[in-house]
DNA sequence: ATGCTTGTGCGAGAATAGTCGAACGATATG
DNA sequence: CATATCGTTCGACTATTCTCGCACAAGCAT
Protein backbone atom coordinates (compact mmCIF):
# COMPACT_ATOMS: atom_id res chain seq x y z
CA UNK A 1 0.00 0.00 0.00
CA UNK A 2 1.81 3.31 -0.95
CA UNK A 3 0.98 6.12 1.24
CA UNK A 4 -2.26 7.77 -0.22
CA UNK A 5 -2.04 11.56 -1.05
CA UNK A 6 -1.37 13.79 1.57
CA UNK A 7 -2.17 17.34 2.16
CA UNK A 8 -0.45 19.71 4.07
CA UNK A 9 -2.53 21.91 6.41
CA UNK A 10 -1.95 24.83 8.64
CA UNK A 11 -2.37 24.69 12.45
CA UNK A 12 -5.78 26.34 13.51
CA UNK A 13 -3.22 28.75 15.14
CA UNK A 14 -0.90 29.17 12.32
CA UNK A 15 -4.03 30.22 10.22
CA UNK A 16 -2.91 34.32 9.61
CA UNK A 17 -5.18 37.05 8.56
CA UNK A 18 -3.35 38.27 5.66
CA UNK A 19 -3.40 34.96 3.95
CA UNK A 20 -6.84 34.43 4.57
CA UNK A 21 -7.76 37.83 3.35
CA UNK A 22 -6.27 37.38 0.08
CA UNK A 23 -7.46 34.10 -0.32
CA UNK A 24 -10.91 35.81 -0.29
CA UNK A 25 -10.18 38.71 -2.60
CA UNK A 26 -10.61 36.93 -5.75
CA UNK A 27 -13.90 36.73 -6.66
CA UNK A 28 -13.49 33.10 -8.45
CA UNK A 29 -12.45 31.76 -4.69
CA UNK A 30 -14.80 33.31 -2.98
CA UNK A 31 -17.80 32.01 -4.64
CA UNK A 32 -15.69 28.46 -4.26
CA UNK A 33 -15.82 29.46 -0.35
CA UNK A 34 -19.53 30.57 -0.75
CA UNK A 35 -20.46 27.21 -2.00
CA UNK A 36 -18.47 25.25 -0.06
CA UNK A 37 -20.84 26.95 2.88
CA UNK A 38 -23.82 26.15 1.23
CA UNK A 39 -22.60 22.33 0.13
CA UNK A 40 -20.85 21.07 2.92
CA UNK A 41 -18.02 18.85 1.66
CA UNK A 42 -18.04 18.84 -2.08
CA UNK A 43 -16.04 16.79 -5.22
CA UNK A 44 -13.37 19.76 -5.79
CA UNK A 45 -14.53 19.59 -9.34
CA UNK A 46 -17.41 21.25 -8.26
CA UNK A 47 -16.16 24.39 -7.40
CA UNK A 48 -14.92 24.47 -11.33
CA UNK A 49 -16.42 22.03 -13.52
CA UNK A 50 -15.18 24.58 -16.36
CA UNK A 51 -11.66 25.39 -15.04
CA UNK A 52 -8.65 23.81 -16.45
CA UNK A 53 -7.54 20.77 -13.82
CA UNK A 54 -4.19 22.73 -13.64
CA UNK A 55 -5.62 26.19 -12.87
CA UNK A 56 -8.56 24.48 -10.05
CA UNK A 57 -5.74 22.80 -8.43
CA UNK A 58 -3.98 26.71 -7.82
CA UNK A 59 -6.52 27.64 -6.19
CA UNK A 60 -7.64 24.83 -3.95
CA UNK A 61 -4.04 24.53 -2.89
CA UNK A 62 -3.92 28.36 -2.14
CA UNK A 63 -7.29 27.88 -0.28
CA UNK A 64 -5.49 24.90 1.69
CA UNK A 65 -2.46 26.77 2.52
CA UNK A 66 -3.70 29.61 3.85
CA UNK A 67 -6.34 27.84 5.75
CA UNK A 68 -9.26 28.06 4.33
CA UNK A 69 -10.31 24.94 3.40
CA UNK A 70 -9.18 21.32 4.37
CA UNK A 71 -8.97 18.66 1.16
CA UNK A 72 -8.80 15.07 1.74
CA UNK A 73 -8.48 12.66 -1.01
CA UNK A 74 -11.42 10.25 -1.76
CA UNK A 75 -9.96 7.36 -4.39
CA UNK A 76 -8.94 9.29 -7.20
CA UNK A 77 -11.12 12.77 -6.82
CA UNK A 78 -10.68 15.05 -3.68
CA UNK A 79 -12.87 16.63 -1.69
CA UNK A 80 -12.97 19.79 0.01
CA UNK A 81 -14.72 21.25 2.92
CA UNK A 82 -14.55 24.70 4.69
CA UNK A 83 -12.54 24.82 8.27
CA UNK A 84 -15.75 26.49 9.31
CA UNK A 85 -14.51 25.87 13.41
CA UNK A 86 -11.22 26.62 12.68
CA UNK A 87 -11.79 29.72 11.26
CA UNK A 88 -14.51 30.79 13.72
CA UNK A 89 -12.39 29.48 16.95
CA UNK A 90 -9.63 31.72 15.35
CA UNK A 91 -11.40 34.94 13.90
CA UNK A 92 -15.15 34.51 15.27
CA UNK A 93 -17.69 36.23 12.80
CA UNK A 94 -15.18 36.62 9.95
CA UNK A 95 -16.68 33.82 7.61
CA UNK A 96 -20.29 34.68 7.78
CA UNK A 97 -19.50 38.47 7.65
CA UNK A 98 -17.58 38.06 4.57
CA UNK A 99 -20.04 35.65 3.17
CA UNK A 100 -22.77 37.59 3.64
CA UNK A 101 -21.60 40.76 2.29
CA UNK A 102 -20.56 38.95 -0.54
CA UNK A 103 -23.37 36.98 -0.93
CA UNK A 104 -25.58 41.16 -1.04
CA UNK A 105 -23.71 41.79 -3.85
CA UNK A 106 -23.70 38.42 -6.11
CA UNK A 107 -27.67 37.46 -5.20
CA UNK A 108 -28.18 34.13 -7.30
CA UNK A 109 -24.96 32.70 -7.82
CA UNK A 110 -24.54 29.15 -6.55
CA UNK A 111 -28.20 28.07 -6.38
CA UNK A 112 -28.89 24.19 -6.56
CA UNK B 1 -8.47 79.80 -5.90
CA UNK B 2 -7.19 76.87 -7.42
CA UNK B 3 -9.60 73.88 -6.63
CA UNK B 4 -7.73 72.06 -3.61
CA UNK B 5 -6.66 68.28 -3.73
CA UNK B 6 -10.31 65.97 -4.37
CA UNK B 7 -10.38 62.85 -3.95
CA UNK B 8 -12.53 60.33 -5.17
CA UNK B 9 -14.23 57.50 -3.26
CA UNK B 10 -16.53 55.18 -3.81
CA UNK B 11 -20.10 55.68 -2.55
CA UNK B 12 -20.87 53.38 0.62
CA UNK B 13 -22.81 50.82 -1.32
CA UNK B 14 -20.22 50.70 -3.92
CA UNK B 15 -18.07 49.38 -1.28
CA UNK B 16 -17.13 45.79 -2.63
CA UNK B 17 -15.65 42.58 -0.36
CA UNK B 18 -13.08 41.39 -2.54
CA UNK B 19 -11.65 44.90 -3.16
CA UNK B 20 -11.96 45.06 0.62
CA UNK B 21 -10.17 41.98 1.20
CA UNK B 22 -7.56 42.97 -0.96
CA UNK B 23 -6.60 46.22 0.78
CA UNK B 24 -6.11 43.81 3.94
CA UNK B 25 -4.33 41.16 2.84
CA UNK B 26 -0.80 43.27 2.86
CA UNK B 27 0.10 43.59 6.28
CA UNK B 28 1.61 46.76 5.96
CA UNK B 29 -1.96 48.19 4.92
CA UNK B 30 -2.76 46.22 7.66
CA UNK B 31 -0.77 48.06 9.90
CA UNK B 32 -1.98 51.05 8.76
CA UNK B 33 -5.70 50.41 9.27
CA UNK B 34 -4.63 49.03 12.80
CA UNK B 35 -3.20 52.55 13.38
CA UNK B 36 -6.02 54.29 12.09
CA UNK B 37 -8.24 52.65 13.91
CA UNK B 38 -6.34 53.39 17.13
CA UNK B 39 -5.88 57.08 16.10
CA UNK B 40 -8.88 58.34 14.45
CA UNK B 41 -7.92 60.92 11.89
CA UNK B 42 -4.08 60.84 11.02
CA UNK B 43 -1.54 62.91 8.94
CA UNK B 44 -0.74 60.07 6.03
CA UNK B 45 3.01 59.92 6.81
CA UNK B 46 2.30 58.87 10.12
CA UNK B 47 1.10 55.82 8.22
CA UNK B 48 4.65 55.08 6.93
CA UNK B 49 7.12 57.73 8.54
CA UNK B 50 9.59 55.37 6.82
CA UNK B 51 8.46 54.65 3.44
CA UNK B 52 9.20 56.80 0.55
CA UNK B 53 6.25 58.87 -0.17
CA UNK B 54 5.53 57.53 -3.36
CA UNK B 55 5.29 54.48 -1.83
CA UNK B 56 3.22 55.97 0.91
CA UNK B 57 0.75 57.15 -1.98
CA UNK B 58 0.06 54.27 -3.61
CA UNK B 59 -0.99 52.24 -0.51
CA UNK B 60 -3.38 55.02 1.22
CA UNK B 61 -4.49 55.38 -2.49
CA UNK B 62 -5.58 51.76 -2.78
CA UNK B 63 -7.21 51.94 0.52
CA UNK B 64 -9.17 55.02 -0.44
CA UNK B 65 -10.46 53.64 -3.75
CA UNK B 66 -11.14 50.34 -1.99
CA UNK B 67 -13.73 52.05 0.28
CA UNK B 68 -11.66 51.57 3.82
CA UNK B 69 -10.10 54.73 4.21
CA UNK B 70 -11.46 58.55 3.52
CA UNK B 71 -8.95 61.40 2.69
CA UNK B 72 -9.26 64.82 2.65
CA UNK B 73 -6.54 67.09 1.65
CA UNK B 74 -5.36 69.61 4.83
CA UNK B 75 -2.96 72.53 4.04
CA UNK B 76 -0.75 70.61 1.73
CA UNK B 77 -0.86 67.38 4.10
CA UNK B 78 -3.23 65.09 3.48
CA UNK B 79 -5.63 63.61 6.47
CA UNK B 80 -6.20 59.84 6.69
CA UNK B 81 -9.54 58.39 8.80
CA UNK B 82 -10.88 54.83 8.58
CA UNK B 83 -14.69 54.65 6.99
CA UNK B 84 -15.80 53.26 10.18
CA UNK B 85 -19.17 53.56 9.56
CA UNK B 86 -19.44 53.05 6.16
CA UNK B 87 -17.86 49.83 6.50
CA UNK B 88 -20.39 48.38 9.14
CA UNK B 89 -23.06 49.54 7.57
CA UNK B 90 -21.76 47.90 4.82
CA UNK B 91 -20.40 44.80 6.85
CA UNK B 92 -21.35 44.28 10.24
CA UNK B 93 -18.50 43.66 11.89
CA UNK B 94 -15.62 42.75 9.78
CA UNK B 95 -13.01 45.38 10.74
CA UNK B 96 -13.47 44.53 14.27
CA UNK B 97 -13.26 41.08 13.84
CA UNK B 98 -10.31 41.34 10.98
CA UNK B 99 -8.19 44.06 13.16
CA UNK B 100 -8.79 41.46 16.67
CA UNK B 101 -7.35 39.02 14.52
CA UNK B 102 -4.46 40.55 13.25
CA UNK B 103 -3.47 42.62 16.68
CA UNK B 104 -3.38 38.66 18.21
CA UNK B 105 -0.46 37.78 16.12
CA UNK B 106 1.27 41.14 16.25
CA UNK B 107 1.20 42.31 19.47
CA UNK B 108 2.60 45.49 20.45
CA UNK B 109 3.00 46.83 17.43
CA UNK B 110 1.82 50.49 17.17
CA UNK B 111 2.01 51.60 21.00
CA UNK B 112 1.60 55.49 21.45
C1' DA C 1 -1.64 -5.57 -17.14
C1' DT C 2 -4.24 -2.22 -20.28
C1' DG C 3 -6.77 1.59 -20.46
C1' DC C 4 -9.38 5.35 -18.47
C1' DT C 5 -10.02 8.99 -15.19
C1' DT C 6 -8.50 12.30 -11.84
C1' DG C 7 -5.33 15.38 -9.37
C1' DT C 8 -0.64 17.24 -9.22
C1' DG C 9 3.77 19.36 -10.63
C1' DC C 10 6.24 21.92 -13.93
C1' DG C 11 7.07 25.39 -17.02
C1' DA C 12 5.95 29.42 -19.88
C1' DG C 13 3.56 33.51 -20.70
C1' DA C 14 0.56 37.28 -19.39
C1' DA C 15 -1.25 40.15 -16.03
C1' DT C 16 -1.15 42.38 -11.69
C1' DA C 17 1.07 44.45 -7.69
C1' DG C 18 4.89 46.53 -4.97
C1' DT C 19 8.94 49.67 -4.64
C1' DC C 20 11.07 53.72 -5.50
C1' DG C 21 13.50 57.71 -7.83
C1' DA C 22 12.61 61.90 -10.49
C1' DA C 23 9.86 65.57 -12.12
C1' DC C 24 5.85 68.27 -11.35
C1' DG C 25 2.01 71.12 -9.17
C1' DA C 26 0.19 72.94 -5.21
C1' DT C 27 0.62 75.08 -0.68
C1' DA C 28 2.76 77.49 3.00
C1' DT C 29 6.55 80.61 4.66
C1' DG C 30 9.99 84.20 4.35
C1' DC D 1 8.22 86.65 -5.62
C1' DA D 2 11.48 83.08 -4.18
C1' DT D 3 11.98 79.01 -1.69
C1' DA D 4 11.04 74.98 0.85
C1' DT D 5 7.80 71.27 1.72
C1' DC D 6 4.31 68.26 0.76
C1' DG D 7 1.57 64.80 -2.19
C1' DT D 8 0.88 63.10 -6.81
C1' DT D 9 2.12 61.17 -11.14
C1' DC D 10 5.01 58.75 -14.19
C1' DG D 11 8.15 55.36 -15.61
C1' DA D 12 11.10 51.48 -14.76
C1' DC D 13 12.15 47.48 -12.44
C1' DT D 14 11.16 43.44 -9.61
C1' DA D 15 8.20 40.16 -7.50
C1' DT D 16 4.06 37.76 -7.17
C1' DT D 17 0.00 35.83 -9.05
C1' DC D 18 -2.95 33.82 -12.61
C1' DT D 19 -3.83 30.79 -16.37
C1' DC D 20 -3.16 26.79 -18.85
C1' DG D 21 -1.01 23.01 -21.63
C1' DC D 22 1.58 19.03 -20.94
C1' DA D 23 3.56 15.09 -18.81
C1' DC D 24 3.26 12.18 -14.86
C1' DA D 25 1.50 9.36 -10.87
C1' DA D 26 -2.26 7.35 -8.37
C1' DG D 27 -6.65 4.97 -8.31
C1' DC D 28 -10.37 2.18 -10.50
C1' DA D 29 -12.42 -1.01 -14.02
C1' DT D 30 -12.22 -4.62 -17.33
Amino acid sequence: MAAARVYKHPETGDIAIPRVMFALSEPLRLSMVQLLSERGEVDSVELGPDLPRSTLTHHTSLLRESGVVFVRAEGRQCMIQLRRDDLETRFPGLLDTVLHGYQESNPGMAEA
